[in-house]
DNA sequence: TTGTTACTGGACTATCAAGTACAGTAATTT
DNA sequence: AAATTACTGTACTTGATAGTCCAGTAACAA
């Protein structure tokens, strides 16, 4: 969206890149990054991993930094991708669509990726900004946004009253952070399948008792 | 609590140890585990900042992870301490409780301290089982534990109308771990305290819609 | 075929940090 | 005073790892 698709075919000479060895590397690094973070991490390792010589990846992402940059980059976008589907709700339901909004999030915000990449890109807090606020736009502000198109649509259809739109997708979005995202982040045990289907049923009774039409 | 307050007054023979070197030497060592997390911040430079020698550091904590893990259970407790006060709270007026209350928390997780603590927490996860379970106890289980003892407390006083407490603390408190607290953890730049009230107001709005008699 | 680029694999350097050793000094008990 | 423990300061050992160098090989374009 940022970028246009392809600006430059690059038709150069002598042998081409291998696209599939930089996505080994990619995976590879996600796995590591995720299970160690930055710091305890290291690259001969993920190269081993990868099955990929160490130069390879200096030559293709030049530092370890980068490398957890492109990392990042490369996967926050798809994996919030798969939480609003908002544009194919329907406003006259809302309580239907806040429940499948609510689940959606909340395997999200309990699954060992996203738990992942939130503890690694808060290791790197201050020390690279930049990949932090890609992180923030991409991933949270981003399914604030599209829960709040939501929100704007079924307040004009009448069928819920939200006078602020992203204050109100924030907060909907934040009943699924308490104690249970707690303990996911702390890799302690996690509220069962019961307890999950409680807190989202709940979840939506509170904010339809505060926004209901 | 768990323990007895002086279990030995310990009197024994040659130079006692020099409490207040302890507590220097935990100070340095929250900030610097604060600002760097575990891994980068070196043994060295905490001496340094406490002013006092490696050896000393090492004769009374034994390792950096079991430094690092006095440096949370010291503070951890009474950082959470300050939170919920609901003990002198009024059953009969729960909308003023939970701003009182709501207040306190989002100062919390909205401040450095705090902030620092989970940051480096996050990073240990996995690594340090027992500081994790430790920190989750003191910490948020145990802020969510008062707001329930007050919820009950105003349930029975006909104030509220609250099927199961913990369930309904811990959502109250989630309210407060959106976006703002995103954006902490990731050191961007924080909403104003101007949205910190509104977000404030809404969440106890909110609440009250869902749990009012 | 030739020039060019990508990749391998291993050896190598440089750096940084945890933890130890040790010799001397300070404080405290008996 | 004597024994004992705490602390200092520096130097040292040890281990891990980021990043480089290099010689050889593979794949592609002209």
């Amino acid at each position: 969206m940022a970028h246009p698709p392809a600006p430059a075919p690059k038709p150069r000479r002598g042998r081409p890149r291998d696209p599939e060895r930089v996505r080994r590397i990619l995976e590879a690094a996600q796995r590591h990054f995720n299970e160690h973070g930055l710091e305890r991490a290291s690259v001969d390792a993920i190269a081993a991993d990868a099955g990929v010589s160490k130069m390879t990846v200096y030559s293709n992402f030049g530092s370890k930094e980068r490398l957890f940059q492109a990392v990042v980059r490369d996967r926050t976008a798809p994996v919030v991708a798969g939480v609003p589907g908002a544009g194919a709700l329907d406003p006259d339901q809302p309580e239907k669509a806040l429940l499948a909004i609510g689940a959606r999030f909340l395997a999200l915000v309990r699954g060992d990726d996203a738990l992942g990449a939130l503890r690694s890109v808060y290791g790197v807090a201050g020390a690279q900004p930049e990949v932090c606020r890609a992180f923030y736009e991409e991933g949270p502000e981003r399914a604030n946004g599209e829960l709040a198109a939501y929100l704007r649509r079924a307040h004009s259809a009448g069928t819920l009253k939200v006078r602020n739109p992203l204050q109100a997708a924030d907060l909907f979005l934040s009943m699924f952070l308490g104690s249970g995202h707690f303990r996911g982040l702390l890799k302690l045990e996690l509220p069962d399948s019961r307890e999950n289907r409680a807190l989202l049923r709940e979840a939506v009774r509170v904010f339809m008792a505060a926004y209901g039409a």
